[in-house]
RNA sequence: GCGCCUGUGGCUCAACCGGAUAGAGCAUCGGCCUUCUAAGCCGAGGGUUGCAGGUUCGAGUCCUGCCAGGCGCGCCA
């Protein structure tokens, strides 16, 4: 309807404009939008504040030429002007009638749109390192992409939601020299852990399996690991230093074979862990690629190619550059190190032409808050590329300050404190955990108090919502108690006994679905969808105080039931987007 | 020092490419269960949208400068 009336308007004021009842102007990017108070209306459209200028006279008097001449179309009863020059459009009632049957033929399709023409779209969302389980600021990213990728898909996007393994850096090996130190230690040797290195509970658990599966085949003279190995910080040396000559003689006295098996090992299971977990949260991907991927099959020589193909690379002092400054990056940036080796973001940038390659032609990276320092270099590298800068999108999404009561909770994957997605779900549980997240804007910063979402679940909005739903089941389960029966097609040719207040407000909020789901998926915003499916519900539990369903005016009774058969379905449709859980009961 | 994000009732947050009287929840106070789930509903109080300018018919939204908080500024990943 939003957009049947945009271009009812424009063509409207074209046909004005060929008649000289209105000055011919330049283009001019009006809106439709829906009236935020409904004395106003169903929608609004603000062309006639916009010509005033241009054309020289009031708003209000453009705006009644306008009116004048726009051929009422079928589902709209009314059209007015009011306040400073808006031209408001109401609803009939019957348009209500035809948006139900939809609902009711589509069913759980409902709200499947072709806005997005199978275009394929790629989604890569956290992307943590495989150095330890997710923590609870990966639960907000997880909640974000896998909403928007859903949205996304039910918008008419073909999406592929993927997963960028970092599986091949240094970080991956001081995972591997942790395990094997807490498995020493297992097996009784004097170790003086290092400072840098993963002190997680789950590293221990890794060592404590690691000895159980293979007994003491990884010991070695306790006198030969810490030999002539650099002090580590708490010993005036540097600690960075200490780890990286730790991580050498781990492979020295291991030997290849038997290191791989530890750095594989904990590879996998911390893998498999992070799958899990996404998995229960809702999250499933249609890839996980690797990084060690796009080293064995070149493409980091390929990606690295291409951007010299470019000619915005230059060599210096041994290193082969990226001349980012020419597309606004404030330094340039290093692809291959003096030493031959590729940096991090040369796989980046290898990752990125990839993506682009595969065919994607909307790129979306949801980015952690601590890593927006890098879009200006990833923007340059798609601007270099010949990528269209309109087709890459990187959300950020900002930390969630966590606290326990009062008190702020501090994190750190290294030291080990930290809260796991894990628990998180455990705690609050998928549905509350997921909704909060998604309620919030990603770049709004937010706090996130533990004890409170698990203290006050029970306000929590989710419940909220998924209550309304329950209490529309449990309507429909008390028909046959009561002797009644629901035929919806005579609620829907009882239709417009729907004529109290509280049943046109519920009617023009489910029948603003649609345009819910066309916006949050365009702005890449899905707590919109969270926002009007908390409305929704308050809507429907108005109603459902103020009047009775199950009646003995047979055709009011069908009316009625036909209203919140369609406002379950809208509920649980648009739950279903945002990964959280539909009971029928509470 | 530079860059990005944020600043909206006591608290947590909305406000759909600038629109009409800035909205919800929590908390507080007052009402509503012999009636379909009270995990609910109805009502009340509570605001100079961080501050100061600017742009225009119109600014929480855009621009400039301050203030405050978060994050980032490696030939690390």
């Amino acid at each position: 309807m939003k957009s049947a009336l945009h271009e009812l308007i424009k063509q409207t004021v074209f046909s004005l404009q060929e008649q000289d009842k209105l000055p011919a102007l330049q283009s001019i990017q009006f809106q439709i939008e829906r009236a935020r108070n409904k004395q106003h209306g169903d929608y609004a459209c603000n062309i006639a504040l916009l010509l005033a200028k241009q054309i020289g006279k009031p708003p209000r008097e453009i705006a009644e030429v306008i009116a004048k001449h726009i051929q009422k179309p079928e589902g709209i009863a009314d059209i007015s002007i009011a306040g400073p020059g808006f031209i408001n459009f109401t609803l009939a009632q019957d348009a209500y009638r035809l948006i139900l049957e939809e609902i009711f033929t589509k069913a759980d399709k409902y709200g499947y749109l072709t806005v997005g023409a199978n275009q394929p779209v790629h989604v890569e969302f956290v992307s943590a390192n495989p150095t330890g389980p997710l923590h609870v600021g990966h639960g907000r990213s997880a909640a974000f992409g896998g909403a928007l990728a859903d949205l996304l898909n039910v918008a008419g996007y073909q999406v592929h939601r993927e997963y960028y393994v970092n599986d091949a850096g240094r970080q991956m090996h001081i995972l591997a020299t942790s395990i094997w130190l807490r498995y020493l230690e297992l097996c009784d040797l004097p170790i003086t852990f290092p400072s840098n290195a993963y002190k997680g509970d789950y590293v221990f658990n890794l060592a404590k399996d690691l000895v159980a599966d293979h007994q003491q085949k990884f010991v070695v003279q306790a006198d030969d690991l810490f030999t002539n190995i650099p002090a580590d910080e708490p010993d005036g040396g540097d600690k960075e230093q200490h780890i990286d000559a730790l991580i050498d003689r781990a492979k020295q006295l291991l030997g290849t074979e038997n290191y791989d098996i530890i750095f594989t090992y904990g590879k996998d299971i911390i893998l498999d862990g992070i799958k899990y977990d996404l998995h229960s949260f809702g999250v499933d991907y249609q890839e996980w690629f690797s990084e060690d991927k796009l080293l064995k099959h070149g493409f980091i020589e390929q990606g690295v190619q291409q951007l010299k193909k470019t000619g915005h690379c230059y060599e210096r002092t041994g290193a082969l550059w990226f001349r980012s400054t020419d597309f606004g990056d404030d330094k340039d940036r290093v692809l291959i190190r003096e030493n031959g080796q590729h940096t991090y973001f040369a796989a980046d940038v290898a990752y990125h032409w990839n993506k682009f390659k595969r065919g994607f032609r909307q790129i979306i990276n949801v980015l952690g808050a601590d890593h927006h320092g890098y879009v200006p270099r990833l923007r340059a590298v798609i601007k270099a590329l010949g990528i269209d800068p309109d087709s890459f999108d990187v959300p950020i999404v900002q930390f969630a300050t966590l606290y326990r009561g009062k008190e702020k909770v501090q994190m750190s994957t290294r030291s080990g404190s930290f809260v796991t997605l894990r628990q998180l779900i455990d705690d609050v549980g998928k549905d509350a955990a997921r909704f909060f997240y998604i309620m919030r804007k990603p770049e709004q910063h937010m706090d996130f108090d533990l004890e409170l979402a698990k203290e006050q679940s029970t306000n929590n909005p989710v419940y909220y919502i998924q209550y309304a739903h329950a209490r529309i089941c449990s309507v429909f389960r008390q028909l046959s108690d009561k002797k009644m029966q629901w035929h919806k097609e005579q609620g829907l040719a009882n239709f417009a006994k729907l004529q109290e207040p509280h049943e046109i407000d519920l009617l023009r909020s489910i029948s603003s679905y649609i345009e819910i789901i066309e916006t949050s998926a365009r702005n890449h915003e899905p707590h919109m969808l969270a926002h009007y499916l908390r409305e929704l519900a308050d809507y429907f539990h108005s109603y459902y105080n103020a009047h009775q369903f199950l009646i003995a005016d047979e055709d009011l009774r069908n009316a009625r039931l036909t209203l919140i058969a369609a406002a379950k379905q809208v509920i649980a449709n648009g739950l279903q987007i945002l990964g959280v859980s539909v009971p029928e009961e509470m």
